[in-house]
DNA sequence: CAGGATCCTATACGATACTG
DNA sequence: CAGTATCGTATAGGATCCTG
């Protein structure tokens, strides 16, 4: 079979070691939930995601939005407001996420529909 | 804005547990280097993905693919042989996941780019 | 060969209190 | 308001050995 030549073989990895890239960005309880909340409302302060995103603590979005720019998928800004506010927005590269999203998002009903039969 | 009605907030939130299922079925570090080696050959015995999925171990391969299993994306078939050996392989529902993987990848890719720079 | 049992570690995550 | 610091728990995952 062709696929197991040694050039297949090769592609396969490669391709594996991309989805984990991917996978290694979003996985976890909360940055999917905190991009999308970021993303429906465009632009969006840190409390208004902690309250947005159900259930995650300052700690933790501090820490996941620390990241998430890191990986250059938001952009932080101070506004000089008083007290200071800081507003949150995707990036170019973070918005061309969305596409993944959306899949999941079918994705998700789709095995909710087939597993849980509602 | 009107997003900010609470039928969009409503939506937005039918919209963040249906990623968030398919996250739970996807997420960990072992899940989709699975599924994409049974994918790709087609049919797979547990020591062949043993072998292709780097670094995993008996224990987490076995209970990895219980978890595929009773979310119906993979169907597990002892075969007659002596001694025995086991046979997974996608089932359509568990194929639907091609276009999801392919995006990662794609975006994994690119996401590399972006931010390694290579 | 395909797992199960056991033990262990590391990390993710939670709760609460504090600060510029 | 937007975090940080500290502490505690739960779960994911690793290593090794065992069995039908």
């Amino acid at each position: 079979m062709e696929c197991e030549t040694k050039q297949f073989r090769q592609e396969h990895k490669k391709e594996m070691r991309a989805v984990q890239d991917s996978m290694d960005v979003l996985s976890g309880k909360w940055k999917i939930p905190i991009i999308s909340s970021i993303c429906f409302y465009n632009k969006r302060r840190f409390s208004d995601i902690l309250n947005d995103v159900d259930g995650i603590s300052n700690r933790m979005l501090s820490k996941e939005l620390k990241e998430l720019e890191l990986n250059k998928l938001i952009k932080r800004t101070v506004l000089d407001t008083q007290p200071v506010t800081v507003q949150y927005q995707l990036t170019e590269h973070g918005r061309t996420l969305k596409t993944i999203i959306d899949n999941l998002t079918e994705w998700g009903i789709a095995h909710r529909k087939k597993i849980i039969g509602r």
